[in-house]
DNA sequence: TTCGAGATCTAGACACTGTCTAAATCGAGC
DNA sequence: GCTCGATTTAGACAGTGTCTAGATCTCGAA
């Protein structure tokens, strides 16, 4: 199959973006993105660059399939495996969090303020809420158990003035 | 009164040189089971109390696909749609459990009486954690929030000899 | 400038999990 | 025995996440 047109590729963005005249106001934008990405000690391509943007400063709690979809209307290219192994990597770099609410339902949380969170029963919507809500214990006196981090899942309905079955 | 346990017979397990006792004594043991579902309301047939037998009486947070592995033990025709159907019926009658750890990680939990959760990091391994060994008020204040359940979540390393990397 | 190494990205195949469907079977009541 | 509704079956299907091979990119060295 040939290929009639030059495809895109992972635009410049190493070192010094030598393409600044592209966007200076995307570039600009980016600008913090790409220093949390460079303090976390990843690359910032880019792909990573797109995807940090959008999911690191929402609070849509969006899944990976969204994350795609969103980080398309920017760059258009962007392969699905590149979206997914961009979250792994900002989530074992502590930029994000994983959320897994149901099969088949996993989310994504740049909130990392501790935070416990609350899941709609009917919507599946997930509702943050503050960590001082809750008087929560610390875990101890676990034997055998070395507690790195917790949270409270609560799950029920929201009360909204609509919503009700 | 007795319900022939195994009703349709269709080729034995490899190496089980005494079927007939284990069915006498899976038919004994399945009394209580049967009670179990029909209290739930739930017709006990064949295929619900050879999977409900495993599931309401392990510790092991087993998945659906070791259910059906155990099950197919005693029951070998059953199928996969069917462990998963009665699966989903014993937690909606709320005989059952779902724990959803991680992408395509999905556990079932007979223990009923409320209770915490540890996942360890390395392995995966769920443990039960007494409700009282942590502290948690009652969530309330929360607007527009009507909890049904909640629990905490705890992840991090379980300091044995062996889990190890 | 050219080259090569290593990092990154892409498309698609793949594996796994869970649901759905049509048809077969069961079982209770007539 | 017959019928009807509930249940089960096998396999198709759909969604999610990973993996692979190869292409492309960047950088530093020659």
């Amino acid at each position: 199959m040939q290929r009639p047109v030059a495809r895109r590729r992972a635009a410049p963005l190493r070192g010094a973006p030598s393409q600044a005249n592209l966007d200076l106001e995307m570039v600009a934008r980016a600008q913090p993105v790409i220093e949390r990405l460079r303090a976390a000690g990843i690359q910032p391509s880019a792909q990573r660059v797109a995807v940090a943007s959008y999911v690191l400063a929402t609070d849509e709690h969006p899944s990976a399939e969204r994350v795609w979809t969103v980080v398309k209307r920017t760059l258009p290219v962007i392969s699905r495996a590149t979206v997914y192994n961009t979250l792994n990597l900002l989530v074992r770099h502590g930029l994000l969090h994983e959320l897994v609410l149901a099969p088949g339902r996993t989310v994504f949380d740049p909130k990392l303020e501790r935070h416990h969170h609350f899941v709609d029963d009917d919507t599946g919507r997930i509702i943050d809420v503050p960590w001082d809500a809750i008087a929560v214990g610390e875990p101890r006196g676990l034997p055998g158990l070395a507690v790195r981090e917790y949270q409270v899942v609560m799950r029920g309905r929201q009360r909204t003035a609509r919503a009700r079955r």
